[in-house]
DNA sequence: ATCAATCGAGCAAGCGTTTGCTCAATTTCA
DNA sequence: TGAAATTGAGCAAACGCTTGCTCGATTGAT
């Protein structure tokens, strides 16, 4: 049987009102009756429990967590793990506790979402993915549920509160280091045209290469899975081109690692023969075979910053409006980009 | 406001017990008063308060996972979300949720899990892990609270239920199959040597050699983190004792990926200087350059087996005595291995 | 010494469900 | 046709905790 605040209540001889106070800190207790209880709770190793005190309560201090429908996919990514780090620190900090919610359809995802708010489940919901068209997300404004998604939202962004990285800066410095170190034909690889990362970094892409005064060639952008297997059947087709470019910038690291390895099986030489940049620097970046150049985009602090943001809302300290918060990047200079050619610098 | 029981059954003209029993689906309740009461919970839109129910009812559909306390570490390697993965497809499949708790001290964990059970939180638990001397599993185990092991326990394991793979077997047979392919000297890396899933695919690999004849060389086992940086230090390691190793077995797909690239700075080649198998299959051994031998051990599976027995034993459908289950594994080979040297198999 | 203000603690009414019991209405059987 | 058995639904008491309100006791001011 369990204990209850009435067996502790009773051990200490108060009432279990006053014991409920004490695990509140209410400054309506004494000191002396608060020790009196404390050392009663210890003793009977008394825990309070969560659904009576969330049923009485109405909050349950704990975080919805949605993935994406094709969990299998971004499971698989470890982009993942990083962003989970993020959000359980910032949970455990501040005594949340997290609630994952998965499904294979994305009905099934919805409908798993519906059970969290609906059931009172969880204080607030962070939003894993942004795609466009995503039920989820409208079914959660529509409510006025407390809700972070990480990625840039579509539609009325501004509406909503939001954890990104600078995709479109990111994808403009990305360019136009390569384009420092020389080069001048240079393909972009990105996912799927219906999320916004890929947009943003194409974006961002395109435009470093006008300001450097270089056309943007439509077959010089191919799109493929967020895997590896996608980037090796685009790398593919972009050296089938004439004039084939000399570097190409892969909006995903396990994409880029897809590049890589195809590109060896083809007896090409990286960096020499085709210079590669990516994105997110995840942990196996720095181990690919050469190690890859790519943008750190602090997965971690995404994570942490989104959960930031829904504890504010959560608590109402939050505007009522959108907020959007911009997690620094920084590029990160491995082999598959090669050196600077006219380059004489130690570093 | 929330939409409780009584509003559907005001609406209903019904009871809020007869409500509540239409949604147990009880026989006791007629046809026809169930679809008027469904109907009118459907217009509503009417969700049970899941803190009411738990509270009532005393369980909480949902299942707590405990992460080693380094979850850094563990949410780095992709075993992780692959487990996790098994695990919330089942729990899906049987209305269980997930509820996790992180912890940054093996402290932290503890109390994290107290709180779990004492705070009936959660149904059952599953521990992703499996250390030497652990105190979540003790304290489990004393208060007899319903969990499963993803891996070996140690101590008395007849009594735990876990899932696991035969990592002897797999050690043995990865062995052999070097041996086959004409190596004599086989070397072995491991990971910490309170896993219990190194020391087990050691033993295999010991009693392989030991089945072929072949003495087994102290020098010829090296010990590191289950990382990538551990595979490139053990490797290093290996190759200056004097008759260096022409394969070596690699405990997990991460470190040989350390162990792989390490070998190419050095100007080896794999496998024609140096074979590699390693364990796991995570996605991308598959990948890699070379791509990776590795013993595919369906650790989806592992998930998805853990959670079966676990609400096996919520259910009290399981035996009261600890239950072992062995998820299959096999060898996929890939390049990293070689070929047969005597061998004219077109495959 | 008297009264108002303050303080510390208890009472009891929720929070939204579940479930053992009760009870009226209907069916079954002799 | 009457009594017993069966069926369908409602009553009300939990489940363990929070919190507005009440109230006696202590304190301070006059």
């Amino acid at each position: 049987m369990q204990i209850t605040i009435k067996d502790v209540a009773k051990h200490a001889n108060v009432a279990p009102s006053t014991v409920s106070r004490v695990i509140a800190n209410s400054p309506r207790i004494s000191q002396k009756t608060k020790e009196r209880v404390r050392s009663s709770m210890e003793e009977l190793g008394y825990h309070p429990n969560i659904h009576a005190r969330s049923l009485a309560n109405r909050s349950t201090q704990s975080i919805g967590l949605v993935m994406p429908s094709a969990a299998t996919k971004i499971l698989q990514n470890p982009f993942f793990p990083e962003v989970l780090r993020g959000i359980s620190t910032k949970a455990h900090q501040n005594g949340y506790s997290l609630y994952m919610t998965t499904g294979v359809t994305e009905e099934e995802v919805l409908s798993g979402v519906i059970e969290m708010v609906q059931g009172r489940r969880v204080d607030g919901v962070i939003v894993l993915y942004s795609r466009e068209d995503d039920k989820v997300v409208q079914y959660l404004r529509q409510t006025k549920f407390p809700f972070v998604v990480v990625g840039k939202p579509f539609g009325d962004a501004s509406s909503i509160t939001y954890v990104d990285t600078d995709n479109y800066l990111a994808g403009r410095e990305v360019t136009k280091h390569l384009y420092n170190l020389g080069h001048r034909r240079i393909a972009f690889i990105g996912g799927s045209d219906k999320l916004a990362v890929t947009q943003d970094r194409r974006n961002g892409y395109a435009t470093a290469l006008m300001e450097a005064g270089i056309p943007v060639r439509e077959d010089y952008i191919a799109r493929a899975e967020f895997m590896t297997k996608g980037g090796a059947k685009a790398v593919r087709e972009l050296l089938h081109v004439d004039e084939p470019p000399t570097a190409v910038v892969v909006s995903d690291d396990m994409m880029a690692l897809g590049v890589i390895s195809t590109l060896s099986e083809m007896g090409l030489k990286i960096p020499e023969d085709v210079a590669v940049v990516s994105f997110n620097n995840v942990y196996i970046a720095e181990h690919s075979n050469p190690p890859l150049t790519s943008v750190e985009i602090n997965i971690f602090g995404l994570g942490f910053e989104a959960t930031n943001c829904l504890i504010e809302q959560i608590g109402d300290s939050a505007p009522p409006y959108g907020k959007r918060v911009i997690v620094p990047h920084y590029l990160v200079v491995r082999q598959s980009c090669g050196q600077k050619k006219n380059s004489h610098a130690a570093e």
